[in-house]
DNA sequence: TCTGGGGTCCTAGGACCC
DNA sequence: TCTGGGGTCCTAGGACCC
């Protein structure tokens, strides 16, 4: 009799994706404090601005690797509202991190190089380490642009070393394309096998097994629980709970009478390394938005005309993503960020799917007219919900639309 | 020198229907 | 006078993740 295979889920982490492509173009960056983040700002055109210095010559792409250091624009100076998106491990030395305001971090380290994100770049990375993968192991999860679970269990040669065999193949094979490092965990489920790819970064390989519950996890924080996240982690401290074997100490029954039905027993069997989640190799979208931060706060009333032409463009932009994948959808949103940093939402379910800015827009501007104006607005933002997909809307009964009044129709009805 | 943008999921109350 | 309960949808807020 065949014995059944040990369930075996990988995670794999891209080291600091964002920055680690970054310095695929700019390999002269190496070893050097780099920071991904800000955007907005448009005089960090590399390009740009060494056909300033040298107008004889022209640039081309192939000549990145080429750009002088000194041309590379840095934090110190920085003003605006851009957050780190990814630093390098050099920068991180500095105590600069993904999240920080960039003016914060200018004030650690002003040093360091200030790249801006360029999404389609590393969109193209991730969809490479992705095919890459799921050549090897078919069964993968994305997870964002720079994380996956894999399921190692049904894969050739998965089960061997606990899945470490595997990890290095693919670790290798990533690497060999694309000259991007990754860390990854394998585990018995996805819980552990995230916390386990954190153990060894960058660059690192880390095999859980059952009976390293105890010395492995037990250990840590809560809060390396995905899922547990600063609000959950105060309210467990304040009840003495640190680590996550305190958590698994404690009664179930407690912990469902402290926070709920369905948090406390998540809570108990994630501190027992219990998830019997499977791998999803596909999901679709629930909603799609657009939300953007002003360089200055704005007053409804006095900045009308500005705040008006931003949020036009938000629910083209919106219509159009929409458009291009292929879906509709019928609950309109806006998100509002105040200066005090108070967010208030509202929303409204149309009869009708749709994909139209302009369906969009007048659906938005009923959901603004409802919310509080008074405070100064810091963001605003525009959410499509409740989607299908545009196939799917085509069979429904109730039409995509309301449809132009057709006479003909009414005339001639069996037609 | 505070704190981006794009998502998911959960909760809770109220409307409405059976 | 009294009085159910379940199910679904909608809305608002919030926690959390990458």
């Amino acid at each position: 009799m065949q014995a059944e295979p040990i369930r075996r889920i990988a995670h794999l982490d891209m080291d600091a994706f964002y920055a680690s492509v970054e310095l695929l173009r700019y390999p002269q960056l190496k070893g050097l404090p780099v920071v991904i983040g800000g955007g907005r700002r448009r005089e960090d055109d590399l390009l740009g601005r060494l056909a300033q210095a040298y107008p004889e010559q022209t640039w081309t792409q192939d000549d990145l690797a080429a750009i002088p250091l000194d041309f590379f624009p840095r934090l110190v100076g920085y003003t605006g509202r851009g957050v780190i998106t990814t630093a390098t491990y050099a920068a991180r030395q500095f105590g600069v991190g993904s999240a920080m305001g960039l003016m914060k971090a200018a004030k650690l380290c002003p040093q360091a190089i200030l790249l801006p994100v360029d999404f389609a770049q590393y969109r193209h990375y991730s969809q490479r380490f992705k095919s890459i993968i799921s050549d090897i192991a078919p069964v993968m999860e994305n997870r964002g642009v720079d994380e996956v679970y894999i399921d190692f269990t049904e894969v050739p040669g998965g089960q061997r070393e606990g899945g470490r065999v595997l990890a290095r193949l693919i670790q290798k094979a990533i690497f060999d394309d694309t000259g991007l490092t990754c860390s990854v965990g394998v585990a018995p489920n996805k819980l552990l096998a995230k916390m386990a790819s954190e153990f060894n970064k960058p660059h690192g390989i880390s095999v859980v097994l059952e009976g390293d519950l105890q010395p492995l996890i037990w250990p840590l924080a809560c809060r390396k629980i995905n899922g547990i996240g600063p609000k959950s982690d105060e309210k467990l401290q304040s009840h003495g709970i640190r680590t996550i074997g305190e958590l698994a100490a404690r009664d179930p029954d407690w912990l469902i009478a402290h926070f709920g039905n369905k948090t406390g027993t998540w809570l108990h069997h994630a501190a027992w390394g219990r998830d019997s989640r499977p791998v999803v190799t596909s999901s679709e979208p629930v909603s799609m938005s657009r939300e953007t931060t002003f360089e200055r706060d704005l007053h409804a009333v006095r900045d009308k005309a500005e705040l008006g032409a931003v949020f036009t463009r938000l629910c083209e932009q919106v219509a159009q993503d929409l458009q291009r994948k292929g879906y509709v959808g019928k609950t309109i949103g806006i998100k509002l960020r105040f200066d005090d940093f108070s967010i208030v939402t509202r929303d409204h379910t149309l009869p009708h799917y749709t994909d139209s800015a302009q369906g969009i827009r007048a659906a938005a501007g009923q959901c603004l007219k409802r919310a509080p104006l008074a405070k100064r607005l810091r963001l605003l933002g525009v959410r499509v919900g409740s989607l299908i997909s545009a196939q799917d809307a085509k069979l429904l009964p109730s039409p995509l639309e309301t449809p132009p009044h057709d006479t003909n129709a009414l005339l001639f009805p069996d037609d």
